[in-house]
DNA sequence: CAACTTAGTTCCTTTTTTAGACTGACGCCT
DNA sequence: AGGCGTCAGTCTAAAAAAGGAACTAAGTTG
């Protein structure tokens, strides 16, 4: 399987994997949600190379996640924005964040904090299910094939 | 930044990205969470070449997210298990797949449904605040340091 | 005994990533 | 006007990672 290829493939992670499934793209855009928004600010709190950044940000632009906006004509400067699409990625990132706090963290506690502005708390983000509401535990769940493949249906471990 | 100290850093994203935050290792998961257990059935289904499944497992292996399980005595043979570790990666993988089905879709529709089996229903899954419940937006979440940094507090945008 | 299976390992080539210098268009200071 | 600094990149050579394909080892099957 190719890279190029995996865009293709009829499984959304794998589609998803295609565009943000790389260790710098995912750093890329927690920088994002922290409101980062311009080259030289990515480069230097990411420590990434330059090329690579380049490379990466125009990636996401091209998918549709970042929007390159100019904030000076005189010298051309642009930044780079979430997009509808982009922030609908927030899922995704924390589902991540809070992995890594239940079972990466150190004795010195959470890096960050995150509050829920709507109800004042410091929350964890939980995954429920969008039909009854209850917590989704992956062995209370069942796939089956979609009208975008054929195979027979499978079982979740 | 290099990828070895990668997983040292205060930062919840960058540890978890230090772990599953590569493009085989995050398909390699998948196939996990669809009972996929043995190297041959990663290896022909993934297309991934054997010496790069053999890292990544072993990896995988070495962070506790995978146990290696003999299956038979002789000859020996391993089977790979996700441990509660690796189970709990289930809301970030289902976050990825939500995302490339809202977003990465073609006209031939979803490749996969998830029936949840507590429901009887079809879902999506959804991600809400653990204090009040309410679905969680991005721009709804202030983010401050916790004890593990000591920098000044940020928003998100 | 030859062929097959499973779970890898080894070797060599190709692609990606890294590190760091370089460019170009300005803006600011004196 | 000259020199310095900033921003958003590009370029190049060297190192690291991934890909492809053959090979090993231990046992099983026909």
């Amino acid at each position: 399987m190719k890279w190029d290829t995996l865009e293709e493939e009829p499984c959304s992670l794998a589609r998803t994997v295609a565009v943000i499934g790389d260790r710098w793209t995912l750093l890329i855009l927690r920088e994002c949600f922290l409101r980062v928004r311009r080259f030289e600010a990515f480069q230097s709190s990411l420590q990434i190379t330059r090329h690579l950044l380049s490379e990466r940000l125009k990636k996401l632009v091209r998918f549709g996640i970042l929007r390159r906006v100019p904030y000076s004509e005189t010298p051309k400067r642009y930044e780079y924005i979430l997009t509808q699409k982009g922030l609908e990625l927030y899922p995704i990132i924390m589902a991540m964040v809070h992995w890594g706090d239940t079972h990466m963290g150190d004795e010195r506690g959470r890096p960050l904090l995150h509050e829920h502005k709507s109800c004042g708390k410091l929350f964890d983000p939980v995954m429920v299910c969008s039909e009854c509401g209850e917590v989704l535990h992956a062995k209370q769940v069942h796939v089956h094939a979609g009208p975008g493949r054929k195979e027979a249906s499978l079982e979740t471990t």
